[in-house]
DNA sequence: TCCTATCCTGGCACTGAATGCCATGATTCG
DNA sequence: CGAATCATGGCATTCAGTGCCAGGATAGGA
């Protein structure tokens, strides 16, 4: 193990004693720097501010997250580097790798309230933290896009792209629900993400089938209610194929 | 008309002589910026540089384009606000409105190659111009969004929220294209734009249409080569209806 | 056990972005 | 012509971010 050596100085009793330090973890770091940012706002708040409060020296604050929004979005990039190389192991057909992706970035923002609720308050507040949000939920897409891309054929980068896309705001727009409100049953959210994914996924499905083509010569896309008697469908659809309904 | 006055000391036969002077232009400075830049890299372009180059003050500079990033983008701003406020009057049903915004917004791209070509390249070298970049579509994406919620119905925000992202997809793989290569004839670069504009739109509409609800019960989405009989277009459809196809 | 290479740390100094304050000059309105 | 308004630019200050360097801890080898 690293850092374990180092000591400080306990103030008890009147004396002085040499205590084994652990480093300070990175999350330790991020809690504090969270807790100041919501107290006193982002601006602020200054490095040597979180240093005092963390006791790691200003200089090591930037040696080891960059700068003070990389403090805040630490994290998120660890995320981003495990959902990556899921990715790039994943054996599972193009579009369920894709899902279960957006399933471990849903699960990370999920899985750590503590910061991930806070953070959401703050990068509403500020706009270039909230550009640092969205660039960090678009280089998820990128990679997406790029996964999609690789497996499905070079043909199919549009495709790729738009469903990357898809995929991406179908996640934000359940994710945002939650952040806004982050009481509700834990079931439930789950259950509004797939629902959402299936959303997206079964339209997408067909577009990056192959043989389909980038561009298909006609698209048809039907939504109807569960309940709806398959010969009613068929008879909508075929009036639908008329050449002047499309 | 502003700032058509001032004077500037002319050196010329040994004499000084005050001349009208009109105030340093925005686009002077963006373009003075984007040279040096390119030139010198950004990091190592310094704001006291863009303003001995442009012979506006230092502080002038803040005080108008707020930061150095921004001068970059300064453009790309009023380029938003403009397509925010045609979207806002826009009386056209919402999709076309999207479709006839991204084509603003491409059409901003393509109008001024000689500010969205350079900064191109110093987006693809710099993490954080990339970042801001993303963050500009993004605003263009949330925008298309919002407006597509508030058109066809709040029920529906998940759907606006994929059909805007969709479109967004659409425009930058055609836009990233040109941007790599805008040696391409215009005419075949617009082609290309309304082939990728058509592609996710016709997909698009179905789900936009009132009634359709936020969560159909079910979804079908077929894709078929353009001189498919439209009798086997149906039988098809009407096997994937059976309850163990879906 | 000792020596050494390596790595992390923190202190110091420096550059440069960004902001607040204020005086000046230009424009507009009455 | 006078007053109000506004953009400008100069100055000082704060603070993020970086380079440099020395000290302490750890791991590996003799």
């Amino acid at each position: 193990m690293k850092y374990t050596g180092g000591s400080v100085i306990l103030f008890g009793c009147g004396t002085e004693v040499a205590v084994a330090q652990a480093r300070v973890s990175t999350r330790e770091v991020v809690l504090a720097a969270v807790g100041l940012f919501t107290e006193y706002g982002f601006e602020r708040t200054t490095m040597d501010g979180i240093a005092t409060a963390t006791g790691v020296s200003r200089r090591s604050l930037f040696r080891r997250f960059g700068s003070k929004e990389d403090i805040l979005f630490s994290e998120h990039d660890e995320l981003f580097t495990t959902v990556a190389r899921y990715l790039d192991a994943s054996p599972d057909d193009p579009l369920t790798a894709v899902h279960s992706a957006a399933r471990m970035v849903f699960q990370g923002y999920l899985r750590d309230p503590e910061i991930t609720l806070p953070r959401y308050r703050l990068v509403r507040a500020h706009p270039r933290l909230r550009d640092r949000e969205v660039a960090m939920t678009a280089r998820y897409q990128s990679a997406f896009s790029h996964y999609l891309t690789e497996r499905s054929g070079a043909g199919l980068s549009l495709a790729s792209g738009v469903v990357a896309a898809s995929v991406i705001a179908a996640h934000n727009h359940v994710l945002r629900s939650w952040l806004r409100d982050p009481g509700e049953e834990e079931e439930a959210v789950w259950a509004r993400f797939d629902d959402a994914m299936a959303y997206v996924s079964t339209a997408a499905r067909p577009l990056l089938e192959p043989g389909s083509g980038a561009r298909p010569g006609r698209v048809l896309v039907a939504l109807y209610p569960s309940d709806a008697d398959n010969d009613e469908v068929l008879r909508r659809i075929g009036s639908a194929l008329e050449p002047d309904a499309f």
